[in-house]
DNA sequence: CGTGTGTAAACTGTTAACAGTTTGCGTTTG
DNA sequence: CAAACGCAAACTGTTAACAGTTTACACACG
């Protein structure tokens, strides 16, 4: 039989498996979170229709989506923005990651498999080469990936979904914090207190950790805030 | 001067201080929320349009924003439908909803004014009179209420922001689960319980019963679910 | 020279029409 | 009689055009 699963992309049609309007948010969000355009900036509808070769219509529709996720807001009958997160704004969902982080560390403490924390301090080992080395890049990149672990291994997908919608919103304060060499080594001393605690099966101490460490991301933003223009 | 400052509605242009868009949206948020369209059933654009005499464009628009809001699911070429929250997710909701709680708790404990407080109080105690008199709707309604002034007093707008999603998301379960009498009141225990800990400044124990409050609310859940069709 | 005004271009909000897919039903066929 | 086929209606995805608002710029005026 020549009979394909209605799920499976077929090779003839390689589109039409996903709305042009998720194609286009896709786009948009990678934009934004890349920095490409920036917090403040108006979005043109029409340059981002004849960009991406598309009409007006799904364009529009993307750019609702964006905003009910908060990385973009719109002004009747003058467009929609790139969303601007203030300092304030930004302290908040340090705090909500905070919470979220703690939550996770907890349940990690109380039912972890030997593989996931296994993977977890291969990580925190490759965030430590990279510290030694003052490769910020690399450690933000493991970073991210480490927390991204975490809350998978959690086990609460609602938990996760709204983790990765406050890191996407934190991208939107202009201040990047970047991680000096000082700052690459204390956040990943927290990581390994975060882990040692969930190895113990100490699940209170996992979670104030999780959070403290967090807590510590706020302070150390703070004080790129402070220090002026930063970066 | 006649001049109108640019954010006053007025009188003449009643409409066009806000797009189609956000009034077909708030419309179908409702209609969602108050279950005259159910989990699982799908929406028509076109006799949405009709009904509300627009265009599909703002009506495509409008299911994009509650698609990212996670109250529709969009099938490709098959149409949107009501989501369907599973028990488990519910449960994840739930475990959620206690987390943001507790720390509004925690919060209130450490910092909130004698206003807030006696605000609070009042609420319990007309809640304590809805169980003693066995009235469901009224106890639904001032217990929302009550969290939501908790959220409010708690000043972290994004965490009040992920506590109302959730709220949203948790009417998606088909399980409406009703306050029997015995209900009421054990949960309205637990709402004095927070309280007293927020008068007496406990951060950690107001931060634990507000945690256990939506544990609590979670297995009266789960004992309805468990009952069979329920009510 | 600065300020206010009027006009035109640009852009958003909305609508209507077109194209392609899904779905339901009646018919045919083994 | 059940299953498969085919056609038609319904619906979604997309596009293009229209209407109204905002914005920018040039010009007149004090």
């Amino acid at each position: 039989m020549l009979d394909t699963p209605p799920g499976s992309a077929g090779p003839i049609d390689i589109v039409r498996t996903q709305s042009l309007t998720t194609l286009v948010q896709r786009e948009l969000e990678r934009l934004i979170l890349a920095g490409e355009v920036k917090p403040g900036e108006r979005i043109n509808e029409q340059h981002v229709a004849q960009r991406l070769q598309v009409s007006r219509g799904p364009v529009r529709e993307a750019l609702r989506g964006l905003e009910r996720a908060g990385l973009v807001e719109a002004r009747v009958n003058r467009g929609v923005y790139v969303r601007e997160v203030s300092v304030e704004q930004a302290v908040e969902i340090y705090e909500m990651r905070g919470l979220i982080t703690g939550f996770a560390c907890a349940r990690l403490a109380a039912a972890s498999t030997a593989d996931q924390r296994a993977e977890l301090a291969a990580m925190v080992a490759r965030m430590e080469r990279a510290a030694a080395d003052g490769d910020q890049a690399g450690y933000y990149e493991i970073n991210l990936a480490f927390h991204d672990r975490l809350m998978q291994f959690a086990g609460n997908a609602r938990a996760k979904a709204m983790y990765d919608a406050l890191v996407k919103e934190s991208h939107l304060c202009r201040r990047r914090s970047l991680f000096s060499p000082r700052n690459m080594a204390e956040s990943n001393a927290e990581h390994a207190a975060m882990l040692d605690a969930i190895r113990r099966g100490d699940v209170d101490t996992a979670r104030r950790m999780g959070e403290e460490h967090i807590v510590g991301g706020r302070r150390r933003f703070l004080d790129v805030v402070a220090a002026g223009t930063g970066s």
